[in-house]
DNA sequence: CTGAAAGCGCTTACAG
DNA sequence: CTGAAAGCGCTTACAG
């Protein structure tokens, strides 16, 4: 590799200059950086990335904290991440948070602390209070992306208004047996995603003067959706409508109602959340929340913190219903 | 953040002393490493990424290139490579290989020659020729998993013998008019995956003697898939079996399929390629090839080209027939 | 076994 | 505008 003292040689000017000139930080001679410039683009020199991480204090890298098994989802978070940075020549370090005690121990403790990034992502993780702690201990600016932490900056869509959203559609087509699969954490302050999307439900459902046909706990998986979906669907008075906090919940409820032999949406209406690379194949009625775009905004966000021209973008990160096959008015 | 002369006080050594008794290097008699170790520990001492790598020319970084458009593969991947290189400590810098002419430039003039990297593990990218020779000029090991380059190391699986092996499940059944969902590269010399799976399916009906029932070139999603099983099922005689080449392309297959009336398997059968996160849910049988697996193993290869103490994994990774409900006997 | 010193490749006040 | 020098925080021959 081609070392700055290398293209200062070539140029005829010393390290500093050439530094100078490279960084266009400091008086340059126009000729001289021309000089600089043309040396280091002949040499193919780029500096290295530990030597000046090392003078700077700058990495010009930001860790993103990601639970690698949410597929689909932070992939596309993660390509919207990386376009942002690669437009300003930051690079990534993937740091996968797992739930094996011992390696996640050795995430928090050690590698996060190596000073490999100037600012730290954090993607829809639940961390404890403890990690939050080692996080703010870094003293690095960091960026929380729908994680359900009142103490970290945090990226969210307005998820009461999602599960509001939600019930309206179903409400207005006619339907008045509605019941919900997902989650909820008692006592939370507002920040837990599901507890929040089941809190629409009730808002809307309230507020239309309906009673609820029922909550079904789920893990968010799709055998979790089947589950709650056919114990919900074998009740006595069955709903007409669910509305599933997540899509894949919304493919396990329509897999749950074919195996019952019902019609979606002839006899059944659901509607999901997310807008899964896969509702559409599913024809599934969904609230899209632009997961490309969420990571944008988390770059965008890490790099305004850090002092780089770029607009911070909105706390609040925008939604849209999606109506597909999977809802009509009831029978 | 603590360093190292801050430890080397505590501890009453000099900072050469507590490097050497940190990293286990050179003679330190167990009293003073004892010592010093306490004093890291007590004082939260982790070794700045940037100074050691300046100082040794080793990062403990592995650079993964990506098509980040490959959700879930991928995913898969990234997480077996992170739990590998995890354990040995090492962390992942991510660099995302887009179709944008102006970035993917840039990553390969700019973004990996920071030597940010001890070696790059490139997944299932299809690189040019000039981005191979930039990717070697860097001068570190380098790792492909399923690449279709000659020029690099690659771990792939045998994928002329998963399209023989998914040829041979549906003659076993009896099928003898057999469709092939895929894409073939002309001249290719045995590196290109889809047109290895032709080259097997081809294999096996010749030794059986039975005459293909079609082929149907296809973009590798649900979409593409759909469209190329409608066109092979709406010909005069169309099959009763179709070998797709990859699990999205079955999918899309079953869709069209459904779509036209047919049913799986009873009209006809389908088998896929991959072991893809839905293939249970659509009961598609397929061959599993172990993502997470392929991802260590990758991980494992690039740790013992840099020396780690690290068994270097075979070249040919296995694949497995998993057999589920859309294949069976033709009616 | 331990320490002083040099060096890794950059950057940036400080002089001039 | 330009250069010499110091420093970023480690590591590792080299002496002792």
């Amino acid at each position: 590799m081609t070392t700055l003292e290398e293209v200062a040689r070539h140029a005829e000017v010393s390290p500093a200059t050439a530094s100078r000139a490279l960084r266009g930080r400091g008086r340059v001679s126009d000729a001289t950086r021309a000089r600089v410039q043309r040396a280091a683009e002949d040499l193919g020199y780029v500096a290295s990335a530990a030597a000046s991480g090392l003078a700077t204090g700058r990495t010009r890298s930001i860790g993103v904290l990601v639970p690698l098994v949410d597929k689909w989802f932070f992939a596309q978070v993660l390509d919207g991440i990386a376009t942002r940075l690669a437009d300003l020549g930051y690079d990534i370090t993937l740091y996968n948070a797992t739930d094996d005690a011992a390696q996640r121990r050795r995430l928090f403790e050690t590698a996060l602390r190596r000073g490999r990034v100037d600012a730290v992502i954090i993607l829809s993780l639940a961390v404890s209070a403890e990690e939050i702690a080692q996080l703010q201990a870094l003293d690095r600016p960091l960026i929380g992306l729908g994680t359900p932490c009142p103490e970290l900056a945090t990226l969210r869509v307005d998820d009461r208004a999602v599960g509001r959203a939600a019930t309206q559609h179903l409400l207005s087509l006619g339907h008045r047996r509605i019941a919900h699969i997902g989650r909820v954490r008692p006592g939370d302050s507002g920040v837990d995603i599901p507890t929040l999307r089941h809190r629409g439900f009730i808002d809307e459902l309230t507020a239309a003067g309906v009673t609820s046909a029922g909550f079904a706990r789920a893990d968010f998986t799709i055998d979790g959706g089947h589950r709650a979906a056919r114990d919900l669907l074998r009740q006595p008075q069955p709903p007409t409508a669910i509305f599933a906090a997540s899509d894949e919940l919304a493919f396990g409820a329509i897999l749950a109602a074919r195996a019952l032999g019902l019609d979606v949406p002839g006899d059944l209406s659901i509607i999901g959340v997310d807008g899964h690379e896969l509702s559409g194949l599913f024809e599934l009625t969904t609230i899209e929340q632009f997961p490309r775009a969420q990571g944008a905004a988390a770059a965008a966000a890490a790099l305004a913190t850090l002092g780089e021209d770029v607009a911070a973008p909105a706390a609040s990160l925008p939604f849209e219903l999606v109506p597909r096959a999977s809802t009509a008015p009831p029978a």
